[in-house]
DNA sequence: TAAATTAGCACCGGTTTGGTGCTCTTTCAA
DNA sequence: TTGAAAGAGCACCAAACCGGTGCTAATTTA
């Protein structure tokens, strides 16, 4: 539980490295290029982001990907909701619970659940990109 | 992500289950048809609790599990670790990643995964089995 | 000794996951 | 108008993971 999808880290690596590059479009192969992760992978994941409306996409020669909006205000909620579908944290707090008539977990289970996402609500991209206190981030590479 | 698995939530149904009925020891057979759960599973998921600790066995006619400490005490985080194994949030933040040596998210996943674990360990199963503030448990219908 | 119980281990089928191949569409520039 | 640079779409595969079961000990009580 609780574990990243390598979708949802490639992806996450994708968005923050998009973030610092900031202004025009990247592709998927300068993108790659700076990052190494699978490029037919990357190219799946971003394309999921775009359907999403979390990044925006241009196609042929100097196209690419960009940042939708500003970093400060996409929460990772969004973005591993987006990548890995939506948190179901137990069968029982989703409300179509079969595992037992009698569960005795219930009750309790669906306020641990609400915690966890106010959690990644509370993280942004900003944040994930410049590390915890505002460590100095390292200049993109290009 | 953030998904438990079943072991996991039988696991709590059946703690939770033991933490109601208290004192003595319960069988797995006894348990199964207060919750029904698959019992040769549950049997499975016991043995770890017993082997991790969180629940004392005893073989033989009368026999079965009891809880080996208080309710108030054993939290949420403990019995997930046991169950599903170290949480590993991201590659990243365990130190070995191998995704990529110019990887832009190490700095900031870290902070988010501390926090979703402590989550976990604030939340204690006395809290799971009694639900949000003070919700009144239904007794052991056995 | 017989029955009740946990312990241990191997196994199986289905789903999920990481990753790739191939083709189509869009766009730009020469 | 043509060619190359991009993303879009879809199908596919192998490996890992997961829920669940079978079978055989080992232990304990009566």
């Amino acid at each position: 539980m609780m574990r990243l999808t390598r979708r949802t880290e490639y992806g996450l690596m994708a968005l923050a490295w998009l973030a610092r590059a900031g202004g025009r479009f990247h592709s998927v192969r300068e993108i790659t290029e700076n990052l190494d992760v699978p490029r037919r992978l990357l190219a799946e994941i971003l394309k999921d982001l775009s359907q999403a409306g979390l990044v925006e996409a241009v196609r042929g020669p100097g196209g690419g990907y960009r940042l939708r909006e500003d970093p400060g205000r996409l929460t990772l909620g969004r973005i591993v909701n987006v990548l890995e579908g939506p948190t179901i944290f137990a069968e029982c707090y989703q409300g179509d619970c079969d595992l037992s008539p009698r569960c005795t977990i219930k009750r309790g289970i669906g306020e641990v659940a609400r915690r966890l996402e106010a959690v990644l609500e509370d993280f942004t991209l900003e944040e994930v990109v410049h590390g915890p206190a505002g460590a100095p981030a390292p200049s993109p590479s290009s």
